[in-house]
DNA sequence: CTAGAATAGACAACAACGTTGACCGTTCGA
DNA sequence: TCGAACGGTCAACGTTGTTGTCTATTCTAG
Protein backbone atom coordinates (compact mmCIF):
# COMPACT_ATOMS: atom_id res chain seq x y z
CA UNK A 1 0.00 0.00 0.00
CA UNK A 2 2.74 2.37 -1.11
CA UNK A 3 2.37 5.70 -2.79
CA UNK A 4 2.04 6.34 -6.21
CA UNK A 5 2.05 3.25 -8.32
CA UNK A 6 -0.92 1.10 -6.50
CA UNK A 7 -3.06 1.30 -9.45
CA UNK A 8 -2.48 2.31 -13.27
CA UNK A 9 -3.62 5.94 -14.26
CA UNK A 10 -6.00 4.57 -16.48
CA UNK A 11 -7.85 2.54 -13.49
CA UNK A 12 -9.04 5.81 -12.33
CA UNK A 13 -11.78 7.38 -14.91
CA UNK A 14 -13.46 3.76 -15.19
CA UNK A 15 -13.81 3.83 -11.43
CA UNK A 16 -15.13 7.25 -11.40
CA UNK A 17 -17.29 6.45 -14.03
CA UNK A 18 -18.35 3.00 -12.94
CA UNK A 19 -19.60 4.64 -9.60
CA UNK A 20 -21.20 7.27 -11.47
CA UNK A 21 -23.57 5.41 -13.67
CA UNK A 22 -24.22 2.98 -10.79
CA UNK A 23 -25.41 5.53 -8.86
CA UNK A 24 -27.72 7.35 -11.15
CA UNK A 25 -29.16 4.18 -12.27
CA UNK A 26 -30.27 2.72 -9.20
CA UNK A 27 -31.55 6.60 -8.70
CA UNK A 28 -33.88 6.03 -11.87
CA UNK A 29 -35.17 2.08 -10.94
CA UNK A 30 -36.00 3.97 -7.68
CA UNK A 31 -37.59 6.79 -9.23
CA UNK A 32 -39.31 4.44 -11.74
CA UNK A 33 -40.83 2.67 -8.38
CA UNK A 34 -42.46 6.03 -6.95
CA UNK A 35 -44.42 7.82 -10.20
CA UNK A 36 -41.71 9.08 -11.99
CA UNK A 37 -41.04 6.50 -14.39
CA UNK A 38 -40.23 8.85 -17.16
CA UNK A 39 -37.74 10.69 -15.48
CA UNK A 40 -34.31 10.58 -16.82
CA UNK A 41 -30.89 10.96 -15.57
CA UNK A 42 -30.76 14.75 -17.23
CA UNK A 43 -34.16 15.81 -15.71
CA UNK A 44 -33.02 15.83 -12.10
CA UNK A 45 -29.60 17.57 -13.02
CA UNK A 46 -31.60 20.39 -15.05
CA UNK A 47 -34.12 20.89 -12.21
CA UNK A 48 -31.94 21.36 -9.45
CA UNK A 49 -30.05 23.71 -12.23
CA UNK A 50 -33.48 25.50 -12.52
CA UNK A 51 -33.83 25.75 -8.92
CA UNK A 52 -36.46 27.02 -6.09
CA UNK A 53 -36.10 30.87 -7.68
CA UNK A 54 -36.63 29.91 -11.28
CA UNK A 55 -34.69 30.71 -14.45
CA UNK A 56 -34.68 31.27 -17.83
CA UNK A 57 -33.58 29.34 -21.13
CA UNK A 58 -30.41 31.87 -21.30
CA UNK A 59 -29.63 31.47 -17.73
CA UNK A 60 -30.05 27.84 -18.09
CA UNK A 61 -27.70 27.68 -20.75
CA UNK A 62 -24.96 29.21 -19.27
CA UNK A 63 -25.06 27.25 -16.61
CA UNK A 64 -24.94 23.94 -18.39
CA UNK A 65 -22.69 24.90 -20.97
CA UNK A 66 -24.75 24.54 -24.06
CA UNK A 67 -26.09 27.34 -26.70
CA UNK A 68 -29.54 28.90 -25.24
CA UNK A 69 -31.50 27.02 -28.16
CA UNK A 70 -30.47 23.44 -26.85
CA UNK A 71 -31.53 24.55 -22.94
CA UNK A 72 -34.44 25.77 -24.61
CA UNK A 73 -34.84 22.55 -26.31
CA UNK A 74 -34.71 20.81 -22.81
CA UNK A 75 -37.22 23.34 -20.72
CA UNK A 76 -39.58 22.60 -24.07
CA UNK A 77 -39.68 19.27 -23.10
CA UNK A 78 -39.88 19.02 -19.23
CA UNK A 79 -42.39 21.61 -19.47
CA UNK A 80 -43.98 19.08 -22.19
CA UNK A 81 -43.23 16.47 -19.17
CA UNK A 82 -45.22 18.57 -16.48
CA UNK A 83 -41.77 19.24 -14.67
CA UNK A 84 -41.28 22.75 -15.66
CA UNK A 85 -44.36 25.42 -15.91
CA UNK A 86 -43.05 28.66 -18.17
CA UNK A 87 -44.45 32.19 -17.56
CA UNK A 88 -43.58 35.96 -19.35
CA UNK A 89 -41.85 37.95 -16.96
CA UNK A 90 -44.34 40.51 -16.45
CA UNK A 91 -41.51 43.10 -15.76
CA UNK A 92 -39.66 42.21 -18.88
CA UNK A 93 -42.16 40.51 -21.84
CA UNK A 94 -38.50 39.08 -23.39
CA UNK A 95 -37.92 36.32 -20.85
CA UNK A 96 -40.38 33.35 -19.86
CA UNK A 97 -39.29 32.51 -16.52
CA UNK A 98 -39.37 28.85 -16.08
CA UNK A 99 -40.28 27.31 -12.62
CA UNK A 100 -40.39 24.12 -11.53
CA UNK A 101 -44.44 22.63 -11.00
CA UNK A 102 -45.42 20.22 -8.28
CA UNK A 103 -44.61 17.28 -10.31
CA UNK A 104 -41.21 18.61 -10.89
CA UNK A 105 -40.25 20.03 -6.71
CA UNK A 106 -41.49 16.46 -6.62
CA UNK A 107 -39.40 14.49 -8.44
CA UNK A 108 -36.57 16.97 -7.10
CA UNK A 109 -37.21 15.85 -3.27
CA UNK A 110 -37.57 12.08 -4.47
CA UNK A 111 -33.99 12.46 -6.10
CA UNK A 112 -32.88 13.69 -2.74
CA UNK A 113 -34.41 11.00 -0.81
CA UNK A 114 -33.61 8.23 -3.07
CA UNK A 115 -29.67 10.20 -3.30
CA UNK A 116 -29.28 10.06 1.12
CA UNK A 117 -30.48 6.72 0.18
CA UNK A 118 -27.91 5.61 -1.33
CA UNK A 119 -25.24 7.14 0.09
CA UNK A 120 -26.56 5.94 3.07
CA UNK A 121 -26.34 2.17 1.56
CA UNK A 122 -22.94 2.81 0.15
CA UNK A 123 -21.62 4.39 3.90
CA UNK A 124 -22.76 1.00 5.56
CA UNK A 125 -21.32 -1.30 2.72
CA UNK A 126 -17.86 0.63 2.86
CA UNK A 127 -17.95 2.49 6.05
CA UNK A 128 -19.08 5.88 7.06
CA UNK A 129 -15.57 7.55 7.08
CA UNK A 130 -14.15 6.40 3.96
CA UNK A 131 -16.93 7.46 2.23
CA UNK A 132 -16.78 11.04 3.71
CA UNK A 133 -12.88 10.84 2.57
CA UNK A 134 -13.97 9.99 -1.11
CA UNK A 135 -16.34 13.09 -0.75
CA UNK A 136 -13.73 14.73 0.55
CA UNK A 137 -10.86 13.83 -1.90
CA UNK A 138 -12.99 14.38 -4.70
CA UNK A 139 -14.00 17.92 -3.78
CA UNK A 140 -9.95 18.70 -3.20
CA UNK A 141 -9.51 17.22 -6.78
CA UNK A 142 -12.32 18.87 -8.60
CA UNK A 143 -12.50 22.97 -9.78
CA UNK A 144 -14.87 24.79 -8.27
CA UNK A 145 -17.28 24.89 -11.13
CA UNK A 146 -20.20 22.44 -11.32
CA UNK A 147 -19.87 19.31 -14.31
CA UNK A 148 -21.00 20.01 -17.77
CA UNK A 149 -24.09 18.61 -19.27
CA UNK A 150 -23.16 18.41 -22.85
CA UNK A 151 -22.76 15.01 -21.88
CA UNK A 152 -23.78 13.59 -25.56
CA UNK A 153 -22.10 15.57 -27.62
CA UNK A 154 -18.56 16.32 -25.53
CA UNK A 155 -18.76 11.77 -25.11
CA UNK A 156 -19.12 11.58 -28.97
CA UNK A 157 -16.87 10.15 -31.15
CA UNK A 158 -16.82 12.50 -33.92
CA UNK A 159 -16.12 15.86 -34.16
CA UNK A 160 -13.93 18.36 -33.00
CA UNK B 1 -16.78 15.42 10.53
CA UNK B 2 -19.11 12.34 11.90
CA UNK B 3 -20.80 9.51 10.23
CA UNK B 4 -23.18 9.59 7.58
CA UNK B 5 -24.67 13.30 7.02
CA UNK B 6 -21.36 15.35 6.48
CA UNK B 7 -22.84 15.50 2.72
CA UNK B 8 -26.48 15.10 0.92
CA UNK B 9 -26.39 12.85 -0.91
CA UNK B 10 -26.77 14.40 -3.87
CA UNK B 11 -23.16 15.78 -3.97
CA UNK B 12 -21.70 12.59 -4.39
CA UNK B 13 -22.81 12.12 -7.85
CA UNK B 14 -22.08 15.57 -9.12
CA UNK B 15 -18.34 14.84 -7.61
CA UNK B 16 -17.82 11.83 -9.33
CA UNK B 17 -18.80 13.25 -12.89
CA UNK B 18 -17.14 16.17 -12.20
CA UNK B 19 -13.90 14.38 -10.99
CA UNK B 20 -13.86 12.37 -14.56
CA UNK B 21 -14.86 15.03 -16.80
CA UNK B 22 -12.13 16.92 -15.79
CA UNK B 23 -9.60 13.80 -15.91
CA UNK B 24 -11.08 12.91 -19.37
CA UNK B 25 -10.58 16.92 -20.76
CA UNK B 26 -7.27 16.78 -19.53
CA UNK B 27 -6.07 13.98 -21.18
CA UNK B 28 -7.15 15.17 -24.28
CA UNK B 29 -5.83 18.41 -24.30
CA UNK B 30 -2.83 16.47 -23.37
CA UNK B 31 -3.35 13.86 -26.49
CA UNK B 32 -3.99 17.24 -28.70
CA UNK B 33 -0.58 18.32 -27.77
CA UNK B 34 1.35 14.84 -28.85
CA UNK B 35 -0.16 13.90 -32.31
CA UNK B 36 -3.43 13.30 -31.65
CA UNK B 37 -5.62 15.90 -32.16
CA UNK B 38 -8.86 13.71 -33.21
CA UNK B 39 -8.73 11.89 -30.64
CA UNK B 40 -12.33 11.52 -28.88
CA UNK B 41 -13.13 10.92 -25.19
CA UNK B 42 -14.49 7.18 -26.46
CA UNK B 43 -11.56 6.10 -28.76
CA UNK B 44 -9.10 5.29 -25.76
CA UNK B 45 -12.37 3.35 -23.92
CA UNK B 46 -12.90 1.58 -27.97
CA UNK B 47 -9.06 0.80 -28.46
CA UNK B 48 -8.66 -0.35 -24.84
CA UNK B 49 -11.71 -2.37 -25.77
CA UNK B 50 -10.42 -4.06 -28.99
CA UNK B 51 -6.96 -4.80 -26.75
CA UNK B 52 -3.70 -6.50 -28.16
CA UNK B 53 -5.76 -9.69 -29.56
CA UNK B 54 -7.92 -7.80 -31.65
CA UNK B 55 -11.71 -8.64 -31.49
CA UNK B 56 -14.79 -8.20 -33.70
CA UNK B 57 -17.86 -5.74 -33.85
CA UNK B 58 -20.22 -7.98 -32.33
CA UNK B 59 -17.55 -8.74 -29.37
CA UNK B 60 -17.22 -5.62 -29.13
CA UNK B 61 -21.34 -4.04 -29.26
CA UNK B 62 -21.50 -6.84 -26.27
CA UNK B 63 -18.44 -5.84 -24.16
CA UNK B 64 -19.36 -1.86 -24.83
CA UNK B 65 -22.96 -2.49 -24.35
CA UNK B 66 -24.70 -1.26 -27.66
CA UNK B 67 -25.96 -2.56 -30.68
CA UNK B 68 -23.85 -4.53 -33.19
CA UNK B 69 -24.89 -1.34 -35.51
CA UNK B 70 -23.18 0.61 -33.23
CA UNK B 71 -20.09 -1.07 -32.91
CA UNK B 72 -20.05 -1.13 -36.35
CA UNK B 73 -20.05 1.96 -37.29
CA UNK B 74 -17.76 3.24 -34.28
CA UNK B 75 -15.16 0.66 -35.33
CA UNK B 76 -15.56 2.06 -39.63
CA UNK B 77 -15.12 5.42 -37.97
CA UNK B 78 -11.80 4.36 -35.79
CA UNK B 79 -10.72 2.55 -39.18
CA UNK B 80 -11.04 6.12 -41.21
CA UNK B 81 -9.20 8.03 -38.82
CA UNK B 82 -6.35 5.03 -38.84
CA UNK B 83 -6.71 3.85 -35.50
CA UNK B 84 -7.98 0.53 -36.13
CA UNK B 85 -7.30 -2.20 -38.90
CA UNK B 86 -9.71 -4.42 -40.34
CA UNK B 87 -9.25 -7.54 -42.07
CA UNK B 88 -11.53 -10.66 -43.05
CA UNK B 89 -10.61 -14.10 -40.54
CA UNK B 90 -9.47 -16.77 -43.15
CA UNK B 91 -10.59 -18.98 -40.45
CA UNK B 92 -14.02 -18.13 -40.48
CA UNK B 93 -15.44 -15.49 -43.54
CA UNK B 94 -18.17 -13.74 -41.53
CA UNK B 95 -15.90 -12.42 -38.95
CA UNK B 96 -13.94 -9.09 -39.77
CA UNK B 97 -11.19 -9.36 -37.62
CA UNK B 98 -10.34 -5.41 -36.10
CA UNK B 99 -6.78 -4.71 -34.53
CA UNK B 100 -4.69 -2.09 -33.43
CA UNK B 101 -3.26 -0.12 -36.21
CA UNK B 102 0.34 1.62 -35.20
CA UNK B 103 -1.13 4.43 -34.57
CA UNK B 104 -3.87 3.17 -32.43
CA UNK B 105 -1.09 1.49 -30.32
CA UNK B 106 0.23 4.92 -29.96
CA UNK B 107 -2.72 6.39 -28.80
CA UNK B 108 -3.50 3.77 -26.42
CA UNK B 109 0.21 3.97 -25.06
CA UNK B 110 0.11 7.75 -24.81
CA UNK B 111 -3.10 7.51 -23.05
CA UNK B 112 -1.65 5.59 -20.61
CA UNK B 113 1.58 7.43 -20.28
CA UNK B 114 -1.01 11.17 -19.85
CA UNK B 115 -3.61 9.24 -17.23
CA UNK B 116 -0.20 7.96 -14.97
CA UNK B 117 0.98 11.57 -15.07
CA UNK B 118 -2.57 13.05 -14.31
CA UNK B 119 -2.86 10.69 -11.66
CA UNK B 120 0.55 11.97 -9.99
CA UNK B 121 -0.29 14.69 -10.29
CA UNK B 122 -3.31 14.11 -8.18
CA UNK B 123 -1.41 12.45 -6.24
CA UNK B 124 0.66 15.60 -5.57
CA UNK B 125 -2.40 17.58 -5.07
CA UNK B 126 -4.14 15.33 -1.93
CA UNK B 127 -1.72 12.74 -1.01
CA UNK B 128 -0.92 9.36 -2.42
CA UNK B 129 -2.09 7.56 0.24
CA UNK B 130 -5.61 9.68 -0.12
CA UNK B 131 -5.91 9.29 -3.59
CA UNK B 132 -4.89 5.48 -3.16
CA UNK B 133 -7.77 5.06 -0.62
CA UNK B 134 -10.62 6.91 -3.16
CA UNK B 135 -9.59 4.29 -5.48
CA UNK B 136 -10.06 1.64 -3.36
CA UNK B 137 -13.13 2.60 -2.08
CA UNK B 138 -14.11 3.15 -5.25
CA UNK B 139 -13.51 -0.36 -6.06
CA UNK B 140 -15.13 -1.39 -3.15
CA UNK B 141 -18.32 0.54 -4.14
CA UNK B 142 -18.28 -0.09 -8.22
CA UNK B 143 -19.64 -3.47 -9.11
CA UNK B 144 -17.30 -6.16 -10.60
CA UNK B 145 -18.02 -5.24 -14.47
CA UNK B 146 -17.09 -1.74 -15.92
CA UNK B 147 -18.74 0.93 -16.98
CA UNK B 148 -21.06 1.05 -20.23
CA UNK B 149 -20.12 3.17 -23.56
CA UNK B 150 -23.98 4.16 -24.32
CA UNK B 151 -23.40 7.21 -22.71
CA UNK B 152 -25.01 9.33 -24.95
CA UNK B 153 -28.36 7.37 -25.28
CA UNK B 154 -28.23 6.57 -21.56
CA UNK B 155 -27.52 9.99 -20.63
CA UNK B 156 -30.13 11.43 -22.67
CA UNK B 157 -33.26 13.27 -22.21
CA UNK B 158 -35.88 11.37 -24.15
CA UNK B 159 -36.91 7.94 -24.62
CA UNK B 160 -37.53 5.13 -22.67
C1' DC C 1 -24.88 -35.20 -46.35
C1' DT C 2 -28.24 -31.79 -46.24
C1' DA C 3 -31.64 -28.48 -44.47
C1' DG C 4 -32.76 -25.26 -40.88
C1' DA C 5 -30.98 -22.42 -37.16
C1' DA C 6 -27.57 -19.30 -35.60
C1' DT C 7 -23.99 -15.99 -36.41
C1' DA C 8 -21.28 -11.78 -38.44
C1' DG C 9 -21.73 -7.92 -40.90
C1' DA C 10 -23.95 -4.24 -43.65
C1' DC C 11 -27.70 -1.05 -45.37
C1' DA C 12 -31.76 1.91 -44.70
C1' DA C 13 -35.03 4.51 -42.03
C1' DC C 14 -35.86 6.76 -37.76
C1' DA C 15 -35.53 9.40 -33.38
C1' DA C 16 -32.88 12.23 -30.12
C1' DC C 17 -29.39 15.52 -29.11
C1' DG C 18 -26.49 19.74 -29.75
C1' DT C 19 -24.76 23.07 -32.99
C1' DT C 20 -24.70 26.97 -36.18
C1' DG C 21 -27.28 30.57 -38.51
C1' DA C 22 -31.08 33.43 -39.04
C1' DC C 23 -35.03 35.91 -37.43
C1' DC C 24 -38.45 38.65 -34.44
C1' DG C 25 -39.90 41.23 -30.45
C1' DT C 26 -38.40 43.70 -26.32
C1' DT C 27 -35.42 46.51 -23.57
C1' DC C 28 -31.73 49.67 -22.63
C1' DG C 29 -28.43 53.42 -23.27
C1' DA C 30 -25.93 56.99 -25.81
C1' DT D 1 -35.11 58.40 -30.39
C1' DC D 2 -32.66 55.02 -32.71
C1' DG D 3 -29.35 51.47 -32.80
C1' DA D 4 -27.26 47.87 -30.07
C1' DA D 5 -27.93 44.18 -26.91
C1' DC D 6 -30.75 40.59 -25.15
C1' DG D 7 -34.31 36.59 -24.78
C1' DG D 8 -36.54 33.31 -27.38
C1' DT D 9 -37.82 30.49 -31.43
C1' DC D 10 -37.53 28.22 -35.99
C1' DA D 11 -35.03 25.71 -39.58
C1' DA D 12 -31.17 23.04 -41.32
C1' DC D 13 -27.32 20.06 -40.45
C1' DG D 14 -24.28 16.48 -38.54
C1' DT D 15 -23.46 12.89 -35.24
C1' DT D 16 -24.94 8.83 -32.65
C1' DG D 17 -27.66 4.92 -31.25
C1' DT D 18 -31.76 2.14 -32.36
C1' DT D 19 -34.89 -1.08 -34.75
C1' DG D 20 -35.79 -3.68 -38.85
C1' DT D 21 -34.21 -6.10 -42.81
C1' DC D 22 -31.04 -8.65 -45.67
C1' DT D 23 -26.96 -11.38 -47.33
C1' DA D 24 -23.33 -14.57 -46.59
C1' DT D 25 -21.18 -17.96 -43.82
C1' DT D 26 -20.94 -21.43 -40.28
C1' DC D 27 -22.86 -24.71 -37.17
C1' DT D 28 -25.83 -28.56 -36.00
C1' DA D 29 -29.46 -31.76 -36.08
C1' DG D 30 -31.63 -35.36 -38.51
Amino acid sequence: MLSNSSRPGHALPLLLLRAFQELIDELHTELAHTGHPDARPMHGFVLQAVGPEGTTAVELARALGVTKQAAGRTVAGLEEQGYLVRATDPADSRRKVVRLSTRGQDLLERSAAVLDDLRRRRADTVGADRLAALEDTLAALGGDSGPRWDAPAWFGTRPD
